[in-house]
DNA sequence: TGCCATCCTCAGCCATCCTTCAGCGCTTCT
DNA sequence: AGAAGCGCTGAAGGATGGCTGAGGATGGCA
């Protein structure tokens, strides 16, 4: 089942801490920054659904962000504020937010908040994450933490069939079929692509492609 | 633009009356109501855009009204309540309901929710920014900056429809069937046109329409 | 009618990718 | 221990996909 991605911005390392965990232990996939020096770029590759953002923040603040984030993306947005005035929280709202919360908040209820946004707008993740690899077949984007992975069209299709299979072991055989269709193809021709794969998928990481003897190939984290 | 719509159900009397002022002189066109009783009908003859909704009603009470609404319209929903637990908070907004407001409160606060509830059930951004540039659909423009770009007819096109797909890879095909309609075109026309295009928007800046060799284009800011 | 911008086709060039092959290491079976 | 089987990987050619300049066809406009 895919999962929704959240991007959460905040400076205060003990409450971006705890919403990561609250987050990612909702199901969520978090991507956690203290600023928003990348947003741009993490809006780009990381692709949130929905953008946790702190209003007080260094650098640029969030209202400033939250245009950004509207102007370049379809992200929902949520606001945390620490300040109560009902002229801020007015004007977090105007100015576009989907929701926000007033710190200090119950960790569920940033949570069900998100969760409403999402379901409000009716986002449905496409992507499949294993481990800290994130696929994703409609952007055509592989990400390993958050460091883009390049992959040729062969070895991306690979990659999205064993995504889908993750879990499974899928035999040469399979793989075969499904990646390259109908014709008489040397299972070595998977072994070849399983090696150029590893090679860029796992040069700064655990293993993720696992070879079963005899039987085929697993995509998942962890030991074989 | 049309006034927009917003129905009122509350049972106080005073708060009714303070609500129905408050929202009409905002701009809205109001229709308020001490009950539930003839909602189905008030729904389908008044169609509202948002219907603003007590918790706390003689009869059926508002999260059963809240689901009488999901059925049988689009339209947003703002709860009001009086009990300020979070339990209830959470009841409200995992129920669906858009926003809820606490009571008492100040009614400028419910007229910007209102506000906010309806700029997101029309979230429709009528431009798109990727990086520096603007594309103004409607409109007809394209920006780099400060700087206008002339496309021809097809041209802009094209690019509508990369921006309408921004972030995601669309093959040749798509790109034919999308901009060309159905037709026995060559796909070498998507790559001339890719071409002419990259030749004037990125004339003076960074690389926009990438290219996903075997799979096809994205448009993005950033790496390919 | 004649001009001009735009649209589409064609063909050559280049870079990259796909596939095959061969050799090596590890595991399993005799 | 030796042989056989399975999987891994580097190298290399041919094949493919993508880019671009040129030119004919089309249609709007004066």
């Amino acid at each position: 089942m895919a999962r929704a991605r959240v991007l959460v911005v905040e400076d205060a390392e003990a409450i971006r801490v705890a919403v990561q965990a609250g987050l990612t232990s909702a199901g969520y996939a978090v991507l956690s920054k203290p600023d928003g020096q990348a947003l741009e770029r993490d809006l780009t590759v990381f692709r949130p659904d929905v953008v946790v953002l702190d209003v007080m923040l260094p650098g640029r603040d969030g209202f400033a962000l939250l245009e950004v984030i509207r102007r370049s993306s379809a992200a929902g947005v949520v606001m945390l504020t620490a300040r109560d005035g009902v002229a801020d929280r007015l004007h977090g709202l105007t100015q576009g937010a989907d929701d926000y919360v007033v710190k200090p908040f119950v960790l569920a209820e940033l949570v069900a908040r998100v969760g409403a946004v999402l379901r409000r707008l009716r986002r449905t993740p496409s992507t499949v994450q294993v481990g800290d690899a994130v696929i994703d077949p409609e952007a055509g984007v592989v990400l390993r933490g958050e460091q883009r992975i390049e992959l040729t069209a062969t070895e991306f299709r690979l990659l999205c069939y064993l995504a889908e299979q993750r879990g499974r072991v899928v035999s040469k055989t399979q793989i075969l079929t499904s990646v390259w269709g109908y014709g008489d193809y040397d299972p070595n021709l998977v072994e070849v692509y399983i090696s150029a794969l590893r090679r860029k998928l796992e040069a700064r990481g655990p293993r993720l492609v696992h070879t079963v003897r005899g039987l085929g190939y697993v995509l998942r984290e962890g030991e074989p």
